[in-house]
Parts: C-alpha cells; sequence; structure tokens
DNA sequence: TAAATATTGATAGCCATTATCAATATACTA
DNA sequence: TAGTATATTGATAATGGCTATCAATATTTA
C-alpha cells in the first residue's frame, strides 16, 4: 500500500513510532517530487523552504526509517550518494542512467524476474534483493 | 587480453605509464588471489607482507589506474567498500551475494545480454556497462 | 495533566577514499 | 652511461557523506 499523508500515522504507530512535523513535511516532499530520485541533501534543502528550524540529521533518519517501514526505496546511481523514491506499491522498476546528462529512465520488471527465478534453481539460492542499473548514453547524448 | 606480469609493460606504456616494483607486486597478488573480490585495504595487508614500505595511497591508484585500463573490474556488494577482481577477457559474469555467511557465487552473463539488447531498442539508449547483484541466502543459510 | 517514551537539532566523529607535495624512480636521449 | 624529462611514490592532510551522541523537546498514553 503506498504512503500518503493520511495513513502515515497507521503506518509509523504500527512500529511504535510517532508521527511528528518533520516526517510529515519529508513525505509531502517526496510525494510532490514523484518521479525524481532525491539525495538526502536534496531534500533537506527543499525541507529547509517549509521549515528553516529541520536538522540535516534529522533528513537522514527519516530517510533511513521510510527505507525501513518500506514507504520508499534507496538508490545508488553513483557511489558515494544514496537517492531515494516512493515505492509505489504497483511492480518494481529500474533504471537506465545517462552518464552524460544524468537523464534516468525507468523499465519494469518483468523478465529480470523469470531470470532470477532461474537463478533461485540452478544456484539453490533464496534471493531477498536485487540491484540492477544499466549505465550508457540516451537518445540526445549518444 | 587478460593482463599478466609479461604484458603489464606495454599495457602501461600504450598509455604513458610507466612499470613499477609496486604494480608489479599489485598485479601479481591480484592475479594470486584469482576468485577473490579484494578491497583495497586487503590488498595493501597482503602487499605489505612483501613490500612493507609501499603505501595505501599507492594501492588505491594502482587499483584505479587497473581498472581504467581495463585489467580489473570494481564491484560493490556492500557499499561502503569498493572491491576488485581480475578481468578475464571471457565473458562477463555477475553475483549472488550471500547477506548471511557472505560467500559470493558467480554467475554468467549471457540471458542479460540479450535483455540489454531489447532495452537499448525499446528506449534508443546506449548501453556502455550495467551493475547487476541479486542478495539473499545461499543454500547453506537458507 | 502528568508520566513514559520517542524524536529532534546541533555537533562531533567516523572512515573509505582523494588531494597535496617534495623526494624518488623510470624511460628516453645523446 | 650520464643526463633530462616525466611519471610515480609515500606520508599525511583533507574531504564528504553519513552516523553517533546527548540534552532539550514533542508526542502519546494513561
Ligand atoms: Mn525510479
Ligand atoms: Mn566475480
Ligand atoms: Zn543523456
Ligand atoms: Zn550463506
Amino acid at each position: 500500500m503506498e504512503a500518503t499523508l493520511d495513513n502515515l500515522k497507521s503506518i509509523l504507530a504500527a512500529s511504535n513510532y510517532k508521527l511528528t512535523a518533520q516526517r510529515k513535511i519529508i513525505l509531502q516532499i517526496l510525494i510532490d517530487n514523484r518521479g525524481e530520485h532525491l539525495s538526502a541533501e536534496e531534500v533537506y534543502n527543499i525541507v529547509k523552504t517549509e521549515d528553516p528550524g529541520i536538522g540535516l540529521a534529522t533528513v537522514y533518519r527519516t530517510l533511513e526509517l521510510f527505507c525501513e517501514l518500506g514507504i520508499i526505496q534507496q538508490l545508488t546511481f553513483d557511489e558515494n550518494c544514496r537517492r531515494y523514491e516512493l515505492e509505489t506499491g504497483e511492480e518494481h522498476h529500474h533504471h537506465l542512467v545517462c552518464s552524460k546528462c544524468g537523464k534516468v529512465i525507468e523499465f519494469n520488471d518483468e523478465v529480470l524476474e523469470e531470470f532470477e527465478s532461474e537463478l533461485e534453481k540452478k544456484y539453490s539460492f533464496k534471493v531477498t534483493e536485487h540491484k540492477i542499473k544499466f549505465y550508457g548514453y540516451c537518445e540526445d547524448c549518444q
């Protein structure tokens, strides 16, 4: 189920977390920027326009918490910078990242699910997570 | 073509780099540890047993250079620790990483190559590189 | 309302990796 | 072979994203 401002309180309460103004603001920002893949620093800069008093540590903590709760997922296009996006509840997707302009194209998971099943059988390995990224040049940058 | 101690000099010279004792030692260590996925720190610890005078910065620099030259490739099973392995010149492979015992299983690329071609057509995207990892539990750890 | 508990902001600390720079080694030339 | 240009090295300081700490504050529950 996708997180909204309305169900955030119950999502938090289910794990004994409290609903705070900071958490609401950060979720709102993630929702407003659906389709983007924001870093903690970027979220922080947006947050400050709404509540200049908020701390950077709170942004990091909140993003980590939202990951733990399945509200968002963490991405790493470029090491030394973690990015985040809303977990939609729909099917997974992965990313094509343009090495020149930075554009990110999303594609769905279907074919990979099949491949994953084959791997599981072949190696008696129980897959819990996969991280897949393609790098190259987008149509405009070739 | 796979790098050896014999062709290292010409590989380096082709890009105006010099052959040094440190570079030879580090390549030898990577060859001796084929199949492992060593971090810079781990390479450094092995290096020191052969030449205690070698600097950590040199290990980092050399691994970076070897990547640039295609002698090795960089891996990231766990962020905040880059790992390296010899580029064999044979077909690519990717990794299943056990979240419990850390075991790494390698699998080949074939199916993914196909999938990649489809993506390129569908999105007019020229893929130059892909990073793919599966996480989960190996046979012994399930 | 009060008590228990979770959360916050400020800031110090962490740590893998990079940058700096003077000293040294390599490769090329005469 | 000696000399020169250039690349490389080791030591170490710096970087930067992220995490830990902690007293003050907010939220929840009774
Ligand atoms: Mn996405
Ligand atoms: Mn491997
Ligand atoms: Zn582009
Ligand atoms: Zn295992």
